[in-house]
DNA sequence: CTGGCTCAACGATATAATGA
DNA sequence: TCATTATATCGTTGAGCCAG
């Protein structure tokens, strides 16, 4: 854990709720050779009773899997990347590729056979502490020249409900086309809503939107709500929004206005400052907004106040970091 | 069969655009 | 100048595919 990214604060991982960090350093070893419980896959690793390992350089992806490790005491890094560990990800990348006198990263992650790339993920993955299946996902998002095209012209609005019509769900075939991101277009199908009205919300949708939500999770007003809320659900009910634009719309503004948050004062600006700087926190991507946020009326959700300091930042200078 | 990915779905986040 | 809204991309979940 130490190795990259917190080094001095193993005790501040960011926010996992379900995978508590505080048995990182005690409770991390595998039951070794007892497993009596219907053990599947993994066992190749689990035999030699190290823990770290069996967790950062293990495929596992389903459900069953992840119990599993859990059950036996494993964490694991999830959320945002930080800094150094792109960095770190980048040199081992290089540093393999550099052995094996290739050039560019993007044969060995697009072109290869799995059989000639053999054994890439686990070498680059070394000293993240991270899962292979995250590993994964990272690099070949990072190393997708398709990928970061940034925002989509009319045209290719136009191109793209054409491409959709003619090549269904085809992602990869609609992508080549548009020279975008296989992902990318899919994304973007899913969450381009026509139909949906935009702008400012209308009084009476913010009292659809409330009542949807009251009536969904089945919530007395002022209970705190929306895990396991199907925002699908939600905007159907409202009518007019699509289930981002409901959730946003709640989770920042309705949710907050319902139990009777205060408005943001300069004063609030100070208090964070404040509250960020006594942190003692390497990284700001190890600040737990959530925790921030309990019994601070005016801050509206962990999110909102996280744009708070960005837009607070902006003001200083460029991109510093640290919470100073 | 199974290791090694690959895919789909979807909420979360970061940042840009827009509006009052 | 804010605050609000829009949107491209990221991370997590959970399965599924397929060559050897």
């Amino acid at each position: 854990m130490l190795a990259i990214s917190a080094p001095s604060s193993a005790d501040l991982l960011t926010d996992e709720e379900t995978i508590s960090a505080t048995s990182s350093e005690t409770g991390t070893l595998l039951k070794g050779g007892t497993g009596k419980s219907p053990e599947r896959k993994i066992s190749k690793q689990s035999k030699n009773s190290c823990s770290k390992e069996d967790v950062t350089q293990a495929w596992f992806t389903t459900r069953d899997d992840k119990n599993n490790l859990q059950s036996h005491g494993h964490t694991w890094k999830q959320g945002q990347w930080t800094k150094s560990e792109v960095d770190l990800l980048k040199k081992n990348i290089e540093e393999y590729c550099a052995e094996r006198g290739i050039e560019d990263a993007t044969e060995i992650i697009f072109q290869m056979s799995k059989d000639e790339r053999k054994d890439f993920y686990r070498t680059i993955a070394k000293g993240l502490e991270r899962p292979l299946f995250s590993v994964y996902r990272r690099v070949t998002r990072m190393y997708d020249q398709k990928n970061h095209v940034g925002r989509y012209s009319p045209e290719e609005m136009e191109k793209l409900r054409d491409l959709r019509v003619t090549f269904g769900n085809d992602w990869i075939s609609i992508g080549t086309a548009l020279g975008r991101s296989a992902s990318s277009v899919k994304d973007k199908c899913r969450l381009m809503k026509d139909k949906c009205n935009s702008g400012k919300w209308l009084l009476e949708e913010e009292k659809r939107l409330t009542a949807a939500v009251h009536d969904l999770a089945k919530k007395k007003p002022g209970e705190q709500v929306t895990s396991g809320l199907s925002w699908a659900l939600v905007a159907e009910q409202v009518g007019s929004r699509s289930e981002k634009q409901c959730r946003t719309k709640w989770l920042n503004y309705l949710n907050w206005k319902e139990v009777g948050g205060t408005e943001w004062t300069r004063q609030d600006d100070v208090q964070l400052i404040l509250r960020l700087s006594d942190l003692d926190v390497e990284n700001e991507s190890d600040i737990d907004w959530n925790e921030l946020c309990q019994g601070w009326p005016s801050a509206r959700s962990p999110q909102w106040l996280r744009g708070k300091w960005w837009s607070l930042k902006r003001h200083i200078n460029n991109y510093q970091n640290l919470s100073f």
